[in-house]
DNA sequence: CATTAACTGTGAAATTTTTCACAATTATTT
DNA sequence: AAATAATTGTGAAAAATTTCACAGTTAATG
């Protein structure tokens, strides 16, 4: 539709995660914050801070921008108050990355790491709706009590189908993952989260995959500090 | 110690990742693989995985590879067997990467998130060694059968400093994740992987982490799927 | 009201990372 | 034994991203 330049992706990675940290800050009753302190909360460099959100200023409104107009969020100067001011830098993101009307999703596998995504606070916050959850226990299914609405996993891509559900939260086991993956994908799916240890193929180009890896992260971090055992010795 | 040539940072994590999926390889019985399949099973170009690949030269023994001598881990050609040989290919990047000796680490939060990875097989792989879990509920504690240790959290900075603990998994509620992360720093903890919903603030540089974030990665993902929107209409 | 201090915003430079393109290699086929 | 097909490895070019440095802004201070 809008044509909106698209963002690098570091970019909207860091952004999609500032949005999250914007959220807390609101709620801990702060008005604005600095590029400097936003550095030290999320550990990226100020001026890379204030670079991406540089990028919000494309397609900020019909106003023509020529020259050297007033054209960012941030206030500058010293003072209670300066820098970005937390509500209206949230919503600004928010319409860049597409936050603002909800997204649905499901989530797929009602095991400890499935209950324990099924019971938090996001799905109460209205951006995501968590619409289904499956599990392949009947047990399991009476057992939970919860206001999302469960459902036996063979029913898995008639109710995907039906409420046009947009994302889906991968949390089977290993051994189910891949099979439950391209059920999601026939069914119409457009985004996977996988945190089932396994490295999913899904061929389609139309459906985006984040893997989210206990024994990747250990690994990356195990990486850094060897490195760093390196040259302090 | 060795000085050894530093990573870039995208190659150092692509490789941590795909160590992890020579394993599952190794486990499927398969000898060898081409990075024309590591770049369909990753969603990595194949010329980045074999760029990356090239890294492994540096520092690969004494030999001196002057010129233009067979230096790779590759096997150039058509048929079986040819492409990277899956048991070397791994042993190279864990050489690399430090995944050489075992790492401890400890999980703290014993909740269905916390259970969760408690239960996973990595710990029995070797590689990682999980030397302690910890939780506030006694009741708990008692409750689940497991052959890791399991502590009250009040005993944290003791274990951590007794046993020299590397790596601390945070699967806490949010309203404690903070405290608990500054607990471990000054216990001595090296890395964190975060999967409390909350951004920690960790001013020691000497202490790595890595947040995993359920909200993070949903923005992510809806991000990239309104930029797809946007180009598709 | 001039000065100071603490910020933002950004074009341009520097750096890093990815992509390209193709020579070299080797099993398999003809 | 020549041709073919599939694959690695890598310098060099291209592209992307980060860093720099500083002009411009504004509240607070003296």
């Amino acid at each position: 539709m809008k044509k909106d330049s698209t963002l690098p992706p570091p970019t909207l990675e860091r952004l999609a995660r500032l949005y999250v940290l914007l959220g807390k800050l609101q709620n801990q009753g702060l008005q604005a914050v600095s590029s400097k302190r936003l550095s030290e909360l999320l550990g990226v460099p100020d001026h890379t801070i204030r670079k991406d959100l540089s990028f919000l200023r494309e397609g900020l409104g019909t106003e023509q921008l020529t020259g050297k107009e007033k054209t960012g969020v941030g206030k500058p100067g010293s003072g209670l108050g300066r820098g970005y001011p937390l509500e209206s830098l949230r919503v600004l993101i928010g319409a860049k990355l597409g936050l603002t009307h909800p997204r649905t999703a499901c989530l797929v596998g009602l095991g400890n790491l499935g209950v324990a995504i099924l019971n938090r606070r996001i799905w109460q916050e209205g951006v995501y709706r968590l619409v289904a959850a499956f599990d392949l226990s009947e047990n399991r299914l009476e057992l939970l009590s919860t206001k999302i609405p469960l459902y036996h996993a063979r029913e898995l891509e008639g109710v995907v189908r039906k409420y046009r559900i947009e994302i889906g939260i991968l949390t089977v086991p290993p051994e189910a993952a891949q099979e439950t993956a391209d059920r999601l994908v026939r069914a119409g799916i457009r985004g996977i989260i996988n945190f089932a240890p396994v490295v999913l193929t899904v061929k389609s180009n139309r459906v985006l995959v984040r893997n989210v890896s206990l024994a990747g992260e250990l690994n990356i971090l195990s990486a850094y500090l060897y490195q760093q055992e390196d040259v302090d010795g």
